[in-house]
RNA sequence: GGCCCCGUCGUCUAGUGGCCUAGGACUCCAGGUUUUCAUCCUGGCAACGCGGGUUCGAGUCCCGCCGGGGUCACCA
């Protein structure tokens, strides 16, 4: 059998955390199995669907290396044969029309609170002669659910549950405005679209028992069911769009990859022994739902910003280059040109061992892109002070003259002369550093001249040279 | 409230009856390397929710309790 894995969001909101990683776990899925992952938008509600949800959705798995393989399927695109199949449910009689007014069904509700009774539809229609049918009210199709006997899931996740059937109700599967809900529109379209299995948010686990039913009542094999217990936020509370979750287009402007941020959700939920930083190639070989672990995780942004800065360390120059850019741009409030951006490109090794986000980057690669003079910050202005400053006047001379400006050959210049003069070369590093970054940190202070290249260099140090 | 699920360091997790005086990772702390910062390296703090069983032996199996979460729509 051939895996089919779908993500099936539904557009009412951004992508958020918790749905990037049931994307991520079903695309592993597939990837491993060699089988397909799909993408299916569950618009049923069109009310609250939006054209921007979709976008974000579509934007955030582009971004997160998670597209689907073809084109996503449209739920409300499907809607005339969901009602299709109520009408043959209705034929059969493994459905019934239901006249119960909204009013009616909540103030059938409250009083099995108040009774402390179960709280879903009591069947009241259910075997009601349709001649009782009040006229000029449309009905709602409701299952006729089984009322005996125990609905069992074999979940790759949650093991074997099982769930008695007087505890469901029978749901709704046509409105009375004739438009199909989301309990047949899942059933219909995964079996349409041949999926053999769901993996998603343990949130849905008590709608497998129903939608099992469903595929029986209708003559279908049900699909494998894996549910994927939720993300909580860092206090243990529920972490859903309803609370506050950022979407994943707010990791990616935190400054956040979006191989770290796989790599953050993989391990959340899902392990293999002792690793930690796993490759998607090796997560597509090692993957399986045998591994999910069934207690909900915590989100953690310390853990994420280490794996960030790890994958940080391991990108191309390049693509960092371009990725710094925007914000760069922004703050500096003009475009740069070619000899700021190789300058960038060539100091990138440098900046990437030090920051652990994009932004980060952004701000530590700031100062190659300026032009003089170079604005001084608290720290770096008291390493220049009168003494600071005297000591960058005083190895100017030396580094005017310096023959070869180059990282190694500056270093060795700078060290004989400390050597010469019996400083610390701390000493002299610091207000060299404070003048041609502004701050008291940055790379290897012989980097950044070799970068900012001799006339620069010579420059930002004349500026502050008493 | 009914039903369902979960419970190992602060966090993510390894652990499937003896290899556990419970391992790894992140965080934090202390050292080392170093021109700053960061990286890196070394070391340290820190957990089986509680109570009963079963067993020669339990983090691992069973029961109860407590705690957390999910779900009970003409939402998805």
């Amino acid at each position: 059998m051939t895996v089919v894995t779908r993500f099936a969001p539904s557009p009412t909101g951004f992508l958020h955390i918790g749905g990037a990683r049931t994307a991520l776990f079903n695309w592993l899925y597939a990837r491993h199995h060699g089988g397909t992952y799909l993408l299916r938008i569950e618009d049923t509600d069109r009310k609250r669907s939006t054209k921007e949800a979709i976008d974000a959705i579509l934007d955030g798995l582009d971004w997160l290396g998670l597209s689907p393989d073809g084109e996503a399927v449209y739920q409300s695109a499907n809607a005339a044969r969901h009602v299709e199949a109520a009408q043959g449910l209705l034929e059969a009689g493994k459905a019934y029309r239901c006249y119960c007014s909204p009013e009616e069904l909540t103030a059938m509700r409250e009083e099995a609170r108040a009774n402390g009774k179960p709280m879903g539809y009591d069947g009241r229609w259910r075997d009601r002669d349709p001649a009782d049918a009040p006229s000029g009210t449309p009905p709602v199709i409701r299952f006729k659910a089984p009322r005996e006997g125990d609905t069992v899931i074999e979940d790759l996740v949650q093991g074997s549950v099982t769930n008695a059937n007087e505890h469901l109700d029978d749901m709704v599967l046509l409105r009375a405005d004739g438009t199909p809900t989301y309990m047949l529109g899942v059933v219909v379209d995964d079996h349409d679209m041949g999926i053999t299995h769901v993996i998603r948010g343990d949130d849905h686990l008590t709608n497998a028992y129903r939608q099992t039913q469903l595929y029986l009542a209708l003559g279908w094999e049900p699909p494998v069911f894996a549910h994927i217990p939720l993300i909580h936020g860092a206090d243990g509370g529920k972490l859903s769009k309803r609370h506050g979750a950022l979407g994943v287009e707010a990791y990616r402007e935190m400054g956040y990859l979006p191989e770290a941020l796989r790599n953050y959700l993989l391990r959340l939920g899902w392990g293999h022994g002792d690793d930690e930083i796993i490759s998607t190639e090796q997560a597509i070989e090692w993957f399986d739902l045998d591994a999910v672990v069934r207690s909900p995780a915590r989100f953690d942004f310390a853990k994420l910003d280490n794996l960030n800065g790890h994958y940080l360390r391991q990108a191309e120059d390049s693509r960092l280059v371009e990725l710094i850019l925007p914000s760069l741009e922004s703050t500096l409030g003009h475009g740069l040109d070619e000899t700021a951006k190789s300058r960038l490109e060539k100091a990138m090794g440098g900046l990437k061992e030090r920051a652990k986000k994009i932004d980060e980057l952004a701000e530590n690669a700031r100062f190659y892109a300026i032009n003089r003079p170079v604005p001084l910050d608290q720290k770096a202005a008291a390493i220049l002070d009168q003494e600071g400053r005297q000591k960058v006047a005083d190895i100017l001379p030396l580094l005017k003259a310096a023959e070869d400006w180059e990282a190694q050959a500056l270093e060795e210049l700078v060290r004989g002369y400390a050597e010469e003069t019996g400083t610390k070369l701390g000493k002299i590093a610091q207000p060299l550093r404070a003048a041609l970054s502004g701050s008291k940190t940055s790379p290897p202070i012989f980097d950044v001249m070799d970068v900012l290249g001799r006339e620069e260099s010579l420059n930002r140090l004349s500026d502050v040279a008493k």
